[in-house]
DNA sequence: AGTATTATTGAGTATTCACTCATTAATAGA
DNA sequence: TCTATTAATGAGTGAATACTCAATAATACT
């Protein structure tokens, strides 16, 4: 009995706040700008947000969670490792390039010192299906057994963004890039 | 014939900036407290540095170079091509065990809107010998010849950031990961 | 329809901070 | 030693901005 939230000024809120941010880094996005341009009036934005520090961990966790889906939607976990690891690293690499404000909200967001513990802890839970993966194919002998499990994932995450990068500066050669680099991931932990 | 500048000045400002940048972030360090923290007026802070985004650009040429030096320095240029490879590797990984502070306020700054072209333009120079002996690599076939150049020293980059990382949260196993790394990387990308 | 509750608004506030400038101190060269 | 020039100082300033709050509007429930 009252008045409900609305989730579209929500989203508004979330969306500007990514445009901002991306645009002109995390502190010159100032929160009159971010309401402005979500069209509605500042103090709303402190309804749904108490602090602006709020606001950034809830739109971490929310360009995380999309990512997540992103890449674990439609998971083929009936197929073999080579395959489930292209599927990860082809949904990553265009998430990237379709998604390119995400993502600089997202490397802002993660070297700032505003996001909590919970924050970080929140986003990992989508990624366990592909950490047991890596397990058990380093127990299948499918993998080099010299490389820790977290060394082929954290390399994973970074040869995909090295590959984002490359591909954002040349986007003509989108299509090679995304295969010589897993070409690279894959030689790199197979025997 | 007048009063000269003191080179200790400038070190001690950029030092002090260096670590609350690290611990605090690049627009929650005030200039006033980088002053204070140098040992300097914050009156003085602005005749080294007109405005606090040219302490910025200045502070990035400053550590890049750092970074730089300490990798090609010593490049062991009659060696073999993995030799070579192996020593980028090691100094890289090595400075950034060592040098945290530097790194964490590198990794700001490259998502900062505050460098200017010329800064990145400029801190690229020193590493054009390790770009050539990529080019190298690939044309004498040491190196599979379906990757391109960009995309191995980015992978280099890449790999060795995230070697980095691993072993900040787990010291003991930094001569693991620095050598699976290395297998992952030389693995990826020769034939 | 009536009411209690909560959302919405935007002008206002307190604070923070980059940068200035008048004054003083130091130094190089004559 | 004298002087011209520039560095050093730190209180002061104007602008920006995160957040508040009193007034008003919308909505769910009875």
């Amino acid at each position: 009995m009252a008045r409900p939230r609305s989730e579209n000024k929500r989203n508004a809120i979330l969306d500007a706040a990514t445009r901002l941010f991306a645009e002109r880094g995390l502190t010159a996005a100032p929160t009159s700008e971010i309401s402005k341009q979500a069209g509605v009036a500042e103090g709303t934005l402190f309804t749904y947000f108490k602090t602006k520090d709020e606001l950034i961990n809830a739109l971490y966790r929310e360009i995380k969670l999309e990512l997540a889906d992103a890449i674990m939607s439609d998971f083929p976990r009936k197929k073999s490792i080579r395959t489930r690891l292209r599927h990860v690293w082809d949904r990553y690499v265009n998430w990237g390039i379709a998604n390119p404000k995400q993502r600089k909200v997202l490397a802002q967001l993660q070297v700032s010192e505003v996001l909590t513990k919970e924050s970080k802890d929140a986003t990992s839970a989508p990624f366990v299906e592909f950490q047991v993966m890596i397990r058990d194919a380093i127990e299948q002998r499918v993998f080099r057994n010299d490389i820790p499990a977290e060394h082929i994932s954290k390399s994973l995450a970074a040869l995909v963004e090295a590959t984002i990068d490359l591909t954002v500066a040349k986007p003509s050669k989108a299509q090679e890039y995304r295969d010589s680099g897993f070409q690279m991931f894959w030689a790199g932990i197979t025997r």
